[in-house]
DNA sequence: CTGAATTGTATCGCAACGCGATACAAGCTA
DNA sequence: TAGCTTGTATCGCGTTGCGATACAATTCAG
């Protein structure tokens, strides 16, 4: 399991540094989030929802793949925005098991403000969180 | 506050593209320390603590601010990497209020592995990360 | 065509985590 | 030295995700 340290401090701060940045976007994100009224969880649902390719639905399953979460904790989080008022669901008519979810009108509102919200950020902020991991992958020593 | 989206729906899926991209890479990290029996944010702890510049101590006030937490949680953030043999704390001599936390041969060691794997995984995986990015940047509407 | 696997969702109890509120000790300042 | 600020600590709480378990709809073997 290799346990010798095959990397320098300098490799490690710059690493440090590119987990800060995405933690700061990451951040914002949540707080861009809380202040629409809803949390990062249930922004990136929606995202989720809204991105989902044409002509398929976006069932717990996909949801649960898609969040990189378990399927029981894509059922609560899908729970938690149908409370909300984000989300609605409603039964698949070509599999009765499968429930699909969809937005709100009152969800894609919120949705539409902070991607508008987010894509601004990352205009801002990623060329940033690109050049640190950009750091990170630059083998050559030296401060930059 | 710019309510009428003013963004493309092929926009809002390069974006949802690249918080999946990130989702990954965090899900990795996540899976990666609880493999070495850890938590994500001791992970993170601890790889703050070990970047911390010349010089300087990891007070709490610092774990806080670079892990972006408040100062509450950065505590005991800090107390349960101590309970798990991560880090240890010791006073300031020069402050007596503060109180500096510094890692165990043990959390050296398990933090050298992790570093390790994370470094391979973002030489892997990165340029993906970043040319999602890239893609959300690129005003140019077309698949690519 | 039926019983057994498989797939998809749901429910429950639990633990980790971060927060606000509050408290208090050490240092600083007028 | 009385206050003001800074730095940590403690407490109760709400959110979130998980494993285990259960059950209904679908598929498949024979």
């Amino acid at each position: 399991m290799e346990e010798g340290k095959s990397y320098s401090l300098l490799r490690l701060r710059k690493l440090a540094e590119f987990r800060y940045q995405m933690r700061s976007f990451l951040s914002f994100s949540e707080s861009a989030a809380e202040l629409a009224g809803i949390s990062a969880q249930q922004y990136q649902l929606m995202q989720v929802i809204a991105a989902v390719p044409d002509g398929e639905g976006a069932s717990i399953s996909y949801l649960a793949e898609r969040m990189i979460l378990r399927h029981n904790s894509a059922v609560e989080l899908a729970d938690r925005a149908v409370r909300a008022g984000l989300v609605r669901r409603e039964a698949d008519e070509e599999d009765l098991r499968r429930s699909l979810v969809r937005l709100t009108p009152e969800g894609e509102g919120l949705l539409g403000g902070l991607v508008a919200k987010h894509l601004g950020e990352l205009e801002a902020v990623g060329p940033d969180i690109a050049a640190a991991m950009k750091r990170v992958l630059d083998h050559r020593e030296g401060e930059q």
